[in-house]
DNA sequence: CGCGCTCATGTAATCGAAATCATCGATAAC
DNA sequence: GTTATCGATGATTTCGATTACATGAGCGCG
């Protein structure tokens, strides 16, 4: 047995011909096996799974993709694949994926163009049935596929949402979580907030900035605003936030964008002498894993990350298997999770 | 211009006859276009070239991993993408991969078992020309290929580094980083040391122990150190750590054998009304991303990550071109990062 | 002037599995 | 008893590219 093995592997393993060979049969009746094994009798089925694992024979996926034009494997791009938001969301798309029989091309795009339109032709070039883009862009190549093939362009995007690139979506209400950030700020005394946006091109923190300035001018707050544009980095959290601390007349409250540059901020508020939330309120976003356990402890907006993971990849399942028609745009719930990096401002006002 | 896109993409995509019969010459030129274009005369690549645009093609993947054997991808398997040290290698391997003109499939395989054996015949089918895996496990089917075909077996390891396995590796010292911890702690003047381990079936964990042992014994402190099992995730962390704390003489510096964990002792100390480094010095491993955003600072042990990465694909790479006939193991440097979450103990002794 | 050589290109076999169509025996229907 | 039907299986084409081999034009050299 163990002898068998060792011989499979080192021949230049097993064809379908050489499995039909051996089990006296013809290479239809073995493809039969595995395709569709109610076609076959049982007798022979034992028999061609006796020659399969004598053999060690493992279908060739080129030969079999090439013929049924499919790959089973599902392309994700993500921005940065070492941002823990995006990395938990992958992990909710592997495992849908591996569920329903897919595998997962994984592209890191680093944030740059290039790379995205790398990954567009891989696309093209069929080594994938359906493409999940977790940025905010979508190449020209896609963007012409989309125009001409329509709903069912297997292309989905995950997190953002852009109406005019015409793809299927997952993704929170940015909007109303960034509102809500802001209503429990207000509602705490502050009157002065600082707002660490990520790159305003994507639409998860132009979203987010429309409710921001929404919540304040309900409040008639609007012009105590005070704005800087970071890049979702710790790095340009420490110095967007340090930039509004230094202003005058500070900010008694800081929202990030992401909780990563939250984490920043707390670096920018502990190095100026400050304290969170003494001095300084602050809230992330996102509500990755490590949150919960900075000091103090991240008021931030939750998001439903293995959820969207999911979602994106059931989006891309109905496109595949003809099950839908028509733009789906679904929106998952997040959640405010106050922690102990809000409180009122020392001195209100 | 945009027209002609419009109309390649609708279609069913353009194949190399298509190409050649729009460019007026054969099928043998073109292909010999993309993977040979010295051999052909300028003006008819400029004219194939020509016909390429037009009719928007791009070449088959399946048919031509069917006739080469090649898929120019590698699958990475690991234990648990959400985690940042890992996520920072694969973000490595990604990019050493894409500049060799590869391509990553990845395999989150959640540390089970049935996953590896997944994505281990997912590598047989032929999914794949090359595999690196992360964990310290090596599914059957692989091993017997391993045994087979000796060290031109396209495997890597990566991270961890177990003998018996018989496959090149890249990784760092964990034995002498793990020992270098310690030898920090003692010149102190801390003698009451717990550690928190990861599974000691990995090696990377009974390395790290061993380490630890070594320079516990060196010092005569063997009998004052205390152990506890976790599992690399910050909850472990939290459970561990408090378990050590709450023993009668407690350590007053604790070990663990990952950031997350130790972000997880932090807590630990944080509920028990005790401070970093005041109370109980802290030492974490690997020196992710966020550990010197901690509150304390987290002395750490610094792996290169990325490093890692591009040295298995490296590896990899040697295999898959035949530049190597015998097992390659690759110790990496580390660093002992030494911040503010160690201290002298408040009462030497 | 013709032989051989090189260079550019064409012809056709090939990769391994899937799927269509053909076959053949057995059973059921009339 | 003949024929339509069905179930199981075999023969063969097909998917789209690569590549070994064939071809033929152009050129140099004896």
């Amino acid at each position: 047995m163990p002898r068998a093995w060792l011989a499979a592997s080192v021949e230049p393993m097993a064809t379908i011909q050489d499995v039909a060979l051996d089990a006296g049969v013809s290479t239809a009746t073995v493809s039969r096996v595995f395709s569709a094994p109610e076609l076959v009798l049982e007798a022979t089925r034992k028999k061609v799974m006796e020659a399969v694992t004598r053999l060690g024979y493992e279908p060739n996926f080129a030969a079999k993709s090439l013929r049924t034009l499919r790959t089973e494997k599902i392309l994700v791009t993500v921005p940065d694949i070492s941002n823990p938001f995006f990395s938990q969301v992958i992990r909710g798309v592997e495992e849908a994926a591996l569920a329903a029989g897919y595998s997962v091309l994984l592209g890191d795009t680093r944030h740059e163009e290039a790379r995205e339109e790398q990954y567009a032709s891989m696309f093209r070039r069929k080594e994938a049935d359906g493409l999940i883009f977790l940025g905010h862009r979508l190449p020209d190549v896609l963007a012409e596929m989309v125009a001409a093939k329509g709903p069912r362009t297997p292309i989905v995007n995950g997190c953002e949402f852009r109406p005019g690139l015409a793809v299927s979506s997952a993704h929170i209400d940015n909007e109303g979580a960034a509102a809500e950030v802001m209503e429990h700020l207000y509602g705490l005394g502050h009157t002065r907030v600082g707002v660490v946006t990520g790159p305003l091109v994507s639409p998860i923190s132009s979203d987010r900035l429309a409710g921001v300035l929404a919540a304040a001018q309900r409040r008639g707050r609007a012009s105590a605003l005070r704005m800087a544009i970071g890049d979702f980095s710790i790095e340009s959290g420490v110095r967007q936030a340090g930039e509004l601390l230094d202003q005058p007349g500070p900010p008694t409250a800081i929202f990030c964008f992401s909780d990563e540059m939250a984490m920043g901020a707390i670096e920018a508020i502990r190095r100026r002498g400050l304290s969170c939330p003494r001095d300084v309120s602050l809230v992330g976003f996102d509500d990755i894993r490590f949150a919960q356990y900075l000091s103090p402890q991240l008021t931030t907006v939750s998001q439903p990350m293995e959820q969207i993971g999911h979602e994106v990849v059931r989006l891309l399942l109905d496109i595949l298997a003809d099950r839908t028609s028509s733009l789906q745009n679904v929106t998952l719930p997040h959640r405010l999770v106050v922690r102990s990096s809000t409180a009122p401002p020392a001195s209100p006002g």
